[in-house]
DNA sequence: CACAATTTATTAACACTGTTCATTATATTT
DNA sequence: AAATATAATGAACAGTGTTAATAAATTGTG
């Protein structure tokens, strides 16, 4: 079947191709601007061949919300190297903030659009890949942290979803201009940061 | 000036009237499926009109916003009869995660969209009527916690901005079906609610 | 009252959007 | 070489926000 194997390469390229095309639209003119047709011209493609690639529109956004999430993994590799999970789970908290702040056209995609779940649920795909894993990675830290009792023990979903609403809630007010609302405009950023590190802080105390 | 003050009232009564009918729409459909075409055949206008009485979409989306947040204030009312600042932002968490989830729209629009925002900075009114006081509320009761010694003194904004994080955090994970991915789907909303106690909680605490 | 000026409302159109269907071109298999 | 899959396309549908030009209604003035 050397044939079929083949095409089947041939037709991950142009998908590969497609992609690319769409994520450099979509960092250079934000999400709101990526359409099929404007995707299609810089593939040189007619706006209807997409739709032998991919199902919709929404199952693109999917793939790349998955690559935003790469993205996100490979800025916590240094982490690995943190002995202390407590300082780990600070460094987490950093590197999240940090990566919605710098790319928040992403961070849009990967914890705020509808789009990207939509194609989990229609495909049933049954799991969120590349989401899975980072969550999976808090989960762990907090784990870790329990087990050498640095932290209170309870449930650890529980606990990490606590965190990751803190962060969160923090990133997202922020590309969203709220945060403006309450804090002076440069003062922002290093608000962040501390009340990221004061709910770590209070955590270890706890 | 007796004819004028009765144009001005005719004038905005024809706003309310299709800020009504946007309304209507809006809680039935869904945020998405509000267009000014939807809007002007359920007042029985042509579409143009609107933007006599009305600048743009973002306009009348912002005005939505504000509705919202006349009835997320509402919600507060039994507020002022707790004593106890402490049981007064216990509450608070409490009515913000059930507004947000009884009315995923209407928080859509108050801390999610980009659009009320905009229409604030073009006509820079300088400030967000109804959604400053909301956060005033917060903050007053945060420092309302410092002056009795409830909680460690510190920058009210800051720990207000701490506070808002993790209840925006729960809420807006909760109605883009992220937090799915880490708690059971139908613990999730008990999840929140112990969230927010620990918060308080350990403000209390530390 | 009649005429001009202003306000209000509408029609037509522009430039887009995602998506589907019927048709054509290309490549593969018999 | 003919038949059959696969890939690609043009045209079209049904919608979007918004603007310019035009018509209708209302108000102000001689």
């Amino acid at each position: 079947m050397g044939i079929l194997e083949r095409k089947e390469k041939q037709r991950d390229e142009i998908r590969k191709m497609i992609l690319e095309a769409s994520m450099q639209l979509f960092v250079k003119e934000g999400f709101e601007n990526v359409s099929i047709r404007k995707i299609a011209d810089l593939v040189e493609y007619s706006p209807t061949t997409l739709y032998i690639y991919f199902k919709d529109k929404n199952e693109i956004l999917f793939h790349l919300c998955e690559m935003g999430f790469e993205r996100m993994i490979a800025s916590n590799l240094a982490l690995v190297q943190i002995e202390n999970p407590i300082d780990r789970l600070y460094l987490l908290g950093e590197n999240y903030i940090n990566f919605g702040l710098e790319n928040p056209e992403y961070y849009d995609l990967m914890f705020i659009q509808n789009a990207p779940m939509k194609t989990i649920r229609e495909q049933n795909l049954g799991h969120w890949p590349n989401g899975d894993v980072a969550l999976e990675t808090l989960k762990h830290i907090i784990q870790e942290c329990m087990d050498k009792e640095f932290i209170p023990t309870g449930d650890v979903a529980t606990i990490s979803m606590a965190v990751w609403a803190v962060a969160h809630g923090l990133v997202s007010l922020a590309i969203r201009q709220r945060l403006e609302r309450l804090v002076e405009p440069d003062k922002v950023v290093q608000s962040m940061h501390e009340s990221i590190r004061w709910m770590i802080n209070t955590l270890k105390k706890a």
